[in-house]
RNA sequence: GCAGCCAUAGCUCAGCUGGAUAGAGCGCUUCCCUGCGAAGGAAGAGGUCGGACGUUCAAAUCGUCCUGGCUGCACCA
């Protein structure tokens, strides 16, 4: 169905292009800088510009011309070269409702479900390593690029990927098994039983992989010649020798299962979770067969794919120790992907910008081992905080656990200050919602394509700009149909009565943009359109509440603006829920 | 050196398929709770849209060049 939206700037469009015989698009139709001008404008500079005519002249004459007559258009006035266009109150916020009320959940979806098959890669968190901040934003914005996606029509199949092998884990196991002077050679089965019963409950986790591993970094960043003993563990490992493959699962299985936990906690739905374990053999015989084929060669010892002609130099695919590296599982991933989703339309990999150009690289080889499917790299830039980067070697890594845990605590403490009378349960709940709200809305509102500064204070803040401000305007109004129900019990309607108030036709407005803003979001795989949108609506409410009296007018308004309090609180509710968020009935 | 991204108010950012006086939030200065919840609202100060040139009736927006910052560019992922 056509939304209200779509109703008025093709309405205006049409009969615009009425008045002079000339077609006007309804993508002409833009809305003014200042609402007191008008609710929709047209810019006469084209037809202008076509006609040889006086833009100023030509707006007069439009607006003259226009024919209001059966439009939701009360006022048309000429403002220089422009023709604005005023909406009705009344019948403008009669149209929103309608609409949201019609259908419901549906709203702002896309009228055609394309039935497209979407794969997108997020949430690439390597085992053997904590889960920080800059995963954080990963993680975020899959999801809500996922529900998004979902919500315009397709059919999305969300895949992570961790690094379960490789240098990073044969390091830390290396690190962790040489500490009790095991080596690569001399390990045994039962050694490693040993060495993993000195280690406690507490410590079995990624977090504490992740410090073993920064250990082994800045070892070998001290001492060259260990290099080798790692070379020799990771040979070990793809060798599938049984006292380190015990020991890499056991380990894995921590961070596997902090990862799932984590996933949980942040909505994060994966419907096919890869482990480069699962590929690398692929990849190494793919290696293989690019050589055979004169696609690779070797070079100083290593497989290189050359694609200098394409300026972006000389592509690694395997080590010259033998052993593999993300690229040569990435290639087979590829494929992995291909098999399982045959007949997928698109396939989103949404990886930092660092790696643009590692991305460049391995979407060009694959197209010359004749991988034809599509494929788009999805960039964002990277968290980084106040005083630099994160890195292991600096130690100065913000876990997603320890941030998360300080704004839960910031907002059970915001709650006790103005719910006293709460109860533990009821405080941990809202503190768990608003809490997430104020992370992920801080990570969405701004573009992905922004280097996020992690600033805790201001994190922690939930004053303006933040989910939690969002949420407050929802529950607000949910707090007036609280109060209404009480008194009245019904079933809310639209009444005969006529709505008056410019306030609440700005309200209407905004509302009616909502699928829009959902389109262009799956567009451009841009979130924080949402985000801004929901940060917009919750002004509109805000100056709706405290403009409009909707408990204390009359009873038949009253009833006509409950319906609309209940159509903006949903709508703005499923917006935020786009991102993740969701509101708790009180706060 | 080559490539990518970024540059808008003190700070963090919207606006960018060109159009009407450049918008928010934070911070700052004043106000507003016996009122549908003050996690709110009102008012104010604060800007050569990094610079130059170009395209155009019209440039924060497009193009070229420059400057500054960040990030990549073979055995990390």
């Amino acid at each position: 169905m056509q939304t209200a939206w779509q109703h008025w700037t093709y309405d205006i469009a049409r009969r615009v292009s009425a008045t002079l015989g000339i077609h006007v698009e309804s993508s002409e139709i833009v809305a003014p800088p200042d609402p007191t001008l008008g609710d929709f404008a047209f810019g006469c500079f084209r037809l202008a510009k076509e006609g040889q005519k006086n833009p100023i002249v030509l707006a007069q004459e439009i607006a003259k011309a226009f024919e209001k007559q059966g439009s939701d258009i009360t006022q048309v006035t000429a403002t220089g070269p422009y023709v604005n266009f005023t909406l009705a109150t009344d019948a403008a916020i009669r149209r929103v409702i309608e609409d949201v009320e019609e259908m419901g959940e549906e709203y702002g979806s896309s009228e055609i479900k394309s039935d497209q098959t979407v794969l997108l890669e997020y949430a690439q968190v390597n085992t053997h390593k904590e889960i920080h901040i800059g995963h954080l934003r990963n993680v975020i914005l899959g999801v809500s690029l996922i529900n998004v996606l979902k919500h315009r029509g397709s059919r999305v199949i969300a895949m992570s990927y961790h690094g379960d092998v490789g240098a990073h884990v044969a390091k830390c196991l290396w690190k962790l098994a040489y500490s009790l002077q095991l080596t690569a050679n001399s390990i045994t089965v039962e050694a490693v039983t040993g060495l993993l019963e000195k280690i406690s409950d507490g410590d079995r986790t990624g977090e504490y992989l992740g410090r073993v591993y920064a250990d082994a970094t800045r070892a070998l960043s001290e001492d060259e010649s260990l290099k080798d003993q790692v070379s020799s563990v990771q040979q070990k490992l793809e060798a599938h020798d049984p006292a380190w493959e015990k020991l890499w699962q056991e380990t894995r299985q921590w961070s596997l299962d902090e990862m799932k936990v984590i996933f949980y906690e942040l909505d994060a739905v994966i419907d096919r979770q890869y482990l480069e374990s699962e590929v690398y053999e692929r990849g190494l015989r793919i290696a293989d067969d690019l050589l055979k084929k004169g696609v690779a060669k070797i070079s100083e010892g290593a497989m290189v794919v050359d694609l200098e002609e394409k300026k972006l130099g000389m592509f690694l695919i395997r080590k010259s120790d033998g052993t593999s590296l993300y690229a040569t599982k990435d290639l087979a991933l590829a494929e992995l992907k291909a098999e399982e989703y045959p007949s997928y339309a698109r396939s989103l990999h949404l990886v930092d910008t660092r790696q643009a150009f590692y991305f460049g690289q391995l979407f060009e080889t694959l197209r010359r081992m004749g991988f034809d499917k599509p494929l788009e790299y999805v960039g964002y830039e990277l968290v980084t905080l106040k005083d630099g980067a994160m890195s292991s070697r600096k130690g100065n890594i913000v876990t997603y656990a320890d941030f998360r845990d300080a704004v839960i605590d910031y907002a059970k403490q915001e709650i006790l200050s103005r719910h006293a009378d709460w109860s533990e349960q009821k405080v941990e709940d809202v503190a768990w919602d608003i809490a997430m709200a104020g992370i992920k809305f801080g990570m969405l509102k701004q573009d992905s394509d922004k280097i996020y500064t992690f600033d805790l204070e201001q994190a922690l803040s939930f004053d303006g700009a933040t989910g939690p401000y969002c949420q407050y305007a929802a529950t607000r109004l949910g707090s007036i149909l609280k109060k209404a129900s009480q008194v009245t019990g019904n079933r809310l309607q639209v009444t005969s009565t006529t709505f008056d108030h410019l306030t609440e036709k700005q309200l209407a407005i905004v509302l009616a943009k909502f699928p829009r803003v959902i389109e262009e979001a799956a567009e451009k795989l841009k979130p924080s359109l949402v985000a801004n949108w929901c940060f917009e609506t919750a002004q509109a409410i805000n100056a709706f509440y405290r403009d409009v009296p909707v408990l204390e007018s009359t009873a038949e308004m009253r009833e006509a603006r409950l319906n609309f309090v209940a159509v903006a609180r949903q709508t703005l509710t499923q917006g935020l829920s786009f991102l993740g968020i969701s509101v708790p009935e009180e706060m």
